[in-house]
DNA sequence: ATGACAACCTGTGGGC
DNA sequence: TGCCCACAGGTTGTCA
């Protein structure tokens, strides 16, 4: 579920509850052992008031006049508004608890995701280091371009490498490749600068699509948890193995690449 | 520096 | 029906 659109829809689905000026009641943890354990400060923090939401990458930043809470939702992650007496699930870790009585609840089931406090974030190792976002300008292919020549490692590695640019996962690094007519098990440093160029665009418009179709699901946001919803429709190759190509016919193909699915139609993309 | 790959977890679905 | 294996939207850390 958390692709960049999702973390996207879902820090807009929390926003209208959690505005700066705000005050975080408390965090109730009932499960602290994440990817990294929930820091202890951070358990026993009372009345945090809130200065601003924003998003980098997959993260979910919350600023506060303690520190800045860094949520990410790993693979199998997700938040949803309810109140404090529903009965949390098994995989409810922590509930983000509001003056108004609404709580901000996280459910992870495969516990990859991860709830940090630091001071600044830009200087926190898991986010010093990140490349661009993607829809920014800052990402544009003449940077693609520079950073991917010499490189032996696969087009889609490359793209999918949050040290490179941020927020393109599995789904969108195959989709984005469809869309340029490139396979998936290119060399970086062999792809022309036009096909770059290409990619930087597609990159951004697939992206741009989902987050459009996200919104969409955003609507049920606190009713349900966001499962994918309109964009799945939307997919040209991802999770297409054996199903006609919709441009061409040809039969989709799934191989595997650094432990990571990869589909491509091989009459489309060369 | 670069690249390959194991690891962190649990749930689910397909094959037998 | 039930069991076992492979696989899942991410990212870090280790090792060659």
């Amino acid at each position: 579920m958390p692709e960049l659109p999702e973390v996207e829809t879902t820090l807009r689905g929390i926003s209208p509850f959690i505005q700066p000026g705000d005050h975080i009641v408390k965090i109730d943890v009932r499960q602290p052992s994440l990817r990294w354990p929930i820091p202890e400060d951070l358990q026993r923090a009372r009345d945090i008031k809130v200065k601003g939401l924003l998003r980098r990458g997959k993260y979910i930043l919350i600023e506060t006049q303690q520190g800045t809470l860094i949520i990410h939702l790993g693979m199998s992650g997700s938040m949803r508004i309810t109140s404090r007496d529903t009965i949390a699930g098994k995989h409810d870790h922590y509930d983000i608890v509001l003056a108004d009585g609404n709580i901000i609840r996280y459910c992870d089931p495969r516990r990859f995701g991860c709830l940090l406090l630091t001071e600044k974030w830009q200087q926190h190792e898991l986010l010093c280091s990140l490349g661009p976002e993607p829809l920014s300008k800052q990402f544009d292919s003449s940077y693609l371009y520079a950073v991917s020549r010499k490189r032996q490692i696969t087009i889609k590695q490359l793209i999918m490498n949050s040290h490179i640019v941020v927020g393109v996962g599995n789904i969108y690094a195959n989709e984005a490749l469809f869309l340029t007519g490139v396979r998936p098990t290119v060399r970086a440093g062999r792809l022309s600068k036009i096909k770059i160029e290409q990619l930087t665009q597609n990159i951004k418009a697939v992206l741009d699509a989902a987050i459009q179709q996200g919104g969409t699901t955003l609507k049920d946001f606190t009713k349900s948890d966001g499962k994918p919803g309109y964009f799945k429709q939307s997919l040209q190759v991802y999770g297409r193995q054996g199903e006609p190509c919709h441009t061409c016919g040809t039969a989709i193909k799934q191989i595997k690449q650094n432990q990571r699915a990869s589909f491509y139609c091989p009459q489309c993309q060369k």
